[in-house]
RNA sequence: GCGGAGAUGGCGGAACUGGUAUACGCGUCUGACUUAGAAUCAGGAUUUUGAGAGUUCGAAUCUCUCUCUCCGUACCA
């Protein structure tokens, strides 16, 4: 064989792993490069073909990083904690320790065939107590930290008990739950337990009873972004709201910062827009109404200039005043309406958005500024988690609050000058106020202002920004995951001492909550545990993306025992210059890991405040399946399978009887010759059923199905218990969809088969070559054919026809060296704007032009095997050594361009009459615009498109066009 | 509903600041080589950039209107 990829690439990968070629150094002069791909959990089920996909493009950044003279650090570890190894726990009893060890050397061996220039020496398991010492290192910080809205940062907590000591907590303004105020000295005369409850309320983490996301299935809470459409986003099992004691982070205290710091990053819209709309700031007031019965109810509005247009309240069903309020008359009605509020899930709530429902109770707010009476209802399109579970309703400015007032009947205020709102709402705020007293014609803008000012001046309220953002659960009811540093006595929560950490997973004898549903931790005998302090050690796990939200700087100093991360390296590698992953984390991992980063800023120990400084999202590789037909009948008549013609055919909606004159002039006319015969006869007598079956992909080459193959495989065997329908031609076509890779569509495709048959090279290359990175696109094996051919006509070059290595030593000619310096320019253009598919095809292209130049010219080739060794490493490195070069390809030089190969004495002039190319003409590139048009107009063939009359205009671009407006 | 991205041959896609539309690859067709296939080589074909208008000498690219697709999100007051 002439280019041996599977010899090749297996010496590499050795001499790279033996010579540490990808070894970041640390504190080198060099400028750093920090290129990073997100870590992957390893699943049973193994890589495919779209996991590479952005550690291929974040490989080649990461080399080409390397050849421009930088120090590159460029690692790759595991999410190894994670519910699938502790499913399979529960289900077999097997350890997931062991098993999470398994799938995570099987990824190991399918990331090495594929030649990444990953420095294994730092490799990160979150799972590792080596790690997950520095976890639960993170969180002691985090329990010790209160934020100080004043100074806008996080503070430790010693110093929050120096000022109670001193002076209590009136004057603290910190991001904490609602506390009553206390002096120095009733600080001095609580009990140690009170004082802990009362620091509880301030710490970065802390314990709370508070509503969480239930899932019963999994035996687990789960925070907001782990459900999607109202079910577990692993799984997909309904959830529930339950209160319980959990450990929370107060993520919240970072909500403006969250969105602000957005600006200083470079990400894509799409995601800045999702973690805004996420985080869900809303700038407003609240106001507190008055109720006849004497109590307060305060709203949150992000129109207080409406609040003369307010012609009703609604509380959340939920909401606290709700039973107090409600009168007799209508305690039955609304109780019965808060019944059926909650049966409702949350997934039905949100199903049932266009009912409208709701229930008087009675009650009366009085207006603050009017003093008139409001109804007061309850409905369940207040939710009690957000603002303060109840609104000012005001029809005119609100859609909801309008079609509630219309639905019962309650009157609608127009306090818009000029608007109609007969048939709806008019949220805007491009109005101007009437009929409000003294925000009479204000725009609404100014009005907001001035109705703050007012509500504060006459006391009424303040003015108030909100956030969608809640705190995040940080506790999870299951085994596999980081125990928490905490144990009990007398049921406060107290700290391990940094030197016993980390506290490691305890044995249990099974993985399942206990039989008063403790979680699984709780199964363990005190001695099981190797720290065990006070009554009991916690018995909940952190989850998943406790450990991903700092292992980035984790792979700075992975080996460090005194500390996370040392000062120093940190410093050094600083941000991750260039992260690659998908863009399913937007509201997770990404959220998270930017609080912990600005945490640890805010506490010193670090000194940048964004994690991530660009982030590129690769798109999701779709598959293509295999689709054929089978046409069904009784059940004791055997069915048909169809080709792709009879199959579209069928599939054009004539599928049932009374269209069976139709089918029949189909399938005799176009279809399958004398099969058709056959077929017609059995629908004739049996009437039809059809339906669509997913065939394995590996039976299929370029969209023939290799039946006698299939149909030996227990899953299709089928084929061969029915007749066969093929084309005219006699081969069987299958129809070819595009959609998610899935085991159940068959159309799963590793990137161990591929490595086989084409070599790592050739499967970095397709990849990168199959569109931009950015974009969703199906994966199609056929194209992979033209890649690899390309790098064997690459190899060619350097051969020749007998597969001798041969090169030759002369001075390139003009051509080689035009070729090669355009394709410099191209292939660094292409990798600064991170567009990997067009530097795979200049490379097709040089390789075209040289391969018809017939250049073996050494010192030209030698440059273009550079350009190609961050894309196709093995086979570089291969022809690298064969150039006589003793040292590895990645210590080489990226090639300068030199635009002097480019200039040419003459460019040949597109001219177009009105804007249309009509001929070329060849023309001096120095030559002045006055005498290109003169050239062009004298051209023999210009006459013939000017038709005799003398051209309006001509525009000349010198080295570009020629336009002629006749 | 809201937000984001997008629509270019049979297919994946190129065209960077408006300047030769469809590079590169796949598929397809013809021919050469071959016992045959694979491979290789030579050559051909498809279209007018989702629709409509505007700006311009010139628009895939800029502006407006509309249609459709994908992704995210949703009673957030």
């Amino acid at each position: 064989m002439e280019y041996n990829f599977n010899e090749i690439e297996a010496k590499w990968q050795q001499y790279w792993a033996e010579n540490k070629t990808f070894s970041a150094e640390d504190g080198s002069d060099k400028p750093k490069y920090y290129g990073l791909s997100m870590f992957p959990y390893p699943s049973g089920a193994g890589l495919h073909v779209g996991h590479p996909l952005g550690y291929i493009a974040s490989d080649i950044y990461a080399r080409y990083k390397k050849l421009t003279g930088h120090n590159v650090l460029h690692p790759m570890g595991y999410d190894s904690f994670g519910l699938p190894a502790e499913q399979y726990a529960i289900q077999t009893g097997q350890h997931p320790a062991i098993t999470t060890e398994t799938n995570l050397n099987r990824y190991r061996k399918q990331l090495d065939k594929i030649g990444f220039s990953f420095d294994w020496d730092r490799e990160v398991r979150t799972s590792d107590p080596s790690y997950y010492k520095w976890t639960q290192w993170i969180f002691k910080q985090l329990y010790n930290a209160w934020y100080n809205k004043d100074a806008n940062k996080a503070e430790t907590i010693d110093n929050l008990e120096v000022i109670f000591e001193n002076e209590g907590n009136a004057n603290v303004n910190a991001d904490c739950a609602e506390t009553a105020d206390f002096t120095a000295a009733d600080w001095k005369g609580y009990s140690e337990a009170k004082r802990q409850q009362i620091l509880m309320n301030y710490r970065l983490t802390f314990l709370a009873d508070s509503w969480v996301n239930w899932c019963p299935a999994l035996g687990t809470v789960l925070a907001n972004d782990e459900i999607k459409d109202g079910v577990s986003e692993r799984g997909g099992h309904p959830v529930e709201q339950k209160l319980m004691r959990q450990w929370s982070m107060r993520i919240t205290a970072y909500a403006e910062r969250l969105i602000n710091d957005l600006d200083t990053v470079d990400w894509t819209d799409s995601i800045k827009d999702q973690q805004r709309n996420w985080i869900g700031k809303s700038v407003g007031a609240s106001v507190v109404f008055k109720t006849e019965s004497g109590h307060d109810i305060e709203v949150f509005t992000t129109r207080p200039d409406t609040i003369y247009g307010v012609s009703f309240m609604v509380l959340a069903p939920e909401h606290e005043l709700v039973s107090e309020l409600t009168t007799d008359k209508y305690k039955d009605a609304i109780a019965t309406y808060q019944k059926q509020a909650s049966l409702k899930t949350e997934r039905d709530r949100q199903a049932d958005v266009k009912n409208i429902s709701g229930a008087f109770t009675g009650a009366y707010a009085l207006h603050p500024f009017t003093g008139e009476k409001i109804e007061i209802w309850i409905a369940d399109y207040v939710l009690a988690g957000y603002g303060t579970g109840a609104v000012m309703a005001v029809p005119c400015g609100d859609q909801r609050d309008y079609d509630f007032a219309g639905h019962f009947g309650i009157d609608i205020k127009n306090i818009f000058k000029d608007v109609d709102i007969s048939e709806t709402a008019y949220a805007e705020k491009d109005v101007v106020i009437t009929d409000s007293d003294f925000l009479n014609d204000l725009p609404a803008k100014k009005a907001i202002k001035l109705a703050i000012y007012e509500i504060e001046k006459r006391g009424f309220g303040k003015g108030q920004t909100n956030y969608r953002l809640r705190d995040a659960v940080f506790s999870r009811q299951r085994y596999w995951g980081e125990p928490f540093p905490v144990y009990y006595k007398n049921g406060t929560p107290y700290l391990v001492p940094d030197d016993q950490l980390p506290v490691t997973l305890p044995e249990v004898d099974k993985y399942l909550p206990t039989e008063d549903g403790e979680p699984p931790l709780a199964r363990a005998e005190d001695s099981a545990w190797n720290v065990f302090m006070g009554d009991r050690m916690e018995y909940n796990t952190m989850p998943g993306w406790a450990g991903s939200s700092w292992y980035f700087l984790r792979y700075m100093d992975p080996k460090n025992e005194d500390v996370f991360v040392s000062k120093e390296k940190a410093d050094y590698w600083n941000q991750v210059d260039l992260y690659i992953g998908g863009s399913e984390h937007a509201t997770g991992h990404l959220l998270y890991s930017r609080f912990w980063t600005k945490f640890l800023n805010d506490m010193g120990f670090i000194n940048f405040n964004e994690p991530f400084k660009k982030m590129i999202n690769q798109g999701m590789i779709l598959g293509r399946s295999s689709i054929i037909g089978r046409i069904q009948f009784s059940e004791k008549i055997r069915p048909i399978y169809v080709s792709h013609s009879i199959l579209r055919e069928i599939g054009k909606g004539a599928a049932y009887m009374n269209q069976k004159e139709e089918i029949f002039n189909h399938i005799s006319n176009n279809i399958c010759g004398e099969n058709a015969q056959k077929l017609i006869e059995r629908i004739e007598n049996d009437g039809i059923f059809w339906n669509k079956l997913h065939i394995d992909i590996k039976y299929v080459d370029n969209d023939r199905l290799e039946i006698g193959r299939a149909s030996k495989d227990p899953l299709f065997k089928y084929l061969g218990e029915g007749d066969i329908l093929p084309e005219l031609d006699g081969s069987f076509v299958c129809q070819a969809e595009v959609e998610k890779m899935s085991k159940s569509y068959y159309n799963v495709q590793t990137p161990d088969d591929l490595v086989e048959k084409f070599g790592a090279d050739t499967l970095r290359c397709y990849e990168m070559f199959l569109g931009p990175l950015e974009q969703a696109k199906p994966w199609d094996t056929k194209g992979i054919n033209g890649v690899h051919n390309f790098l064997r006509k690459f190899w060619r070059l350097f051969h020749d026809a007998e597969n001798n290595f041969e090169v030759s030593d002369a001075e390139p000619d003009k051509a080689a060296l035009k070729t090669l310096h355009k394709t410099i320019k191209k292939i660094q253009e292409d990798l600064e704007r991170f567009s990997f598919n067009t530097a795979v095809s200049n490379f097709m292209i040089a390789t075209n032009e040289f391969t018809e130049q017939k250049c073996n010219n050494k010192a030209v080739l030698s440059e273009l095997l550079i350009l190609v060794s961050s894309y196709a490493p093995h086979i570089a490195e291969e022809l690298w050594s064969k150039l006589g070069n003793t040292e590895s390809i990645t210590k080489a030089s990226f090639p300068t361009f030199n635009p002097d190969f480019l200039v040419e004495a003459n460019f040949e002039y597109p001219v177009s009459f009105n804007g249309k190319m009509r001929f070329k003409i060849s023309l001096p590139t120095n030559m002045g615009k006055d005498d290109v048009e003169a050239s062009v107009l004298a051209y023999e063939q210009s006459a013939k498109y000017l038709d005799g009359k003398p051209p309006k205009k001509v525009i000349v671009v010198p080295g570009r066009i020629v336009n002629i407006v006749v």
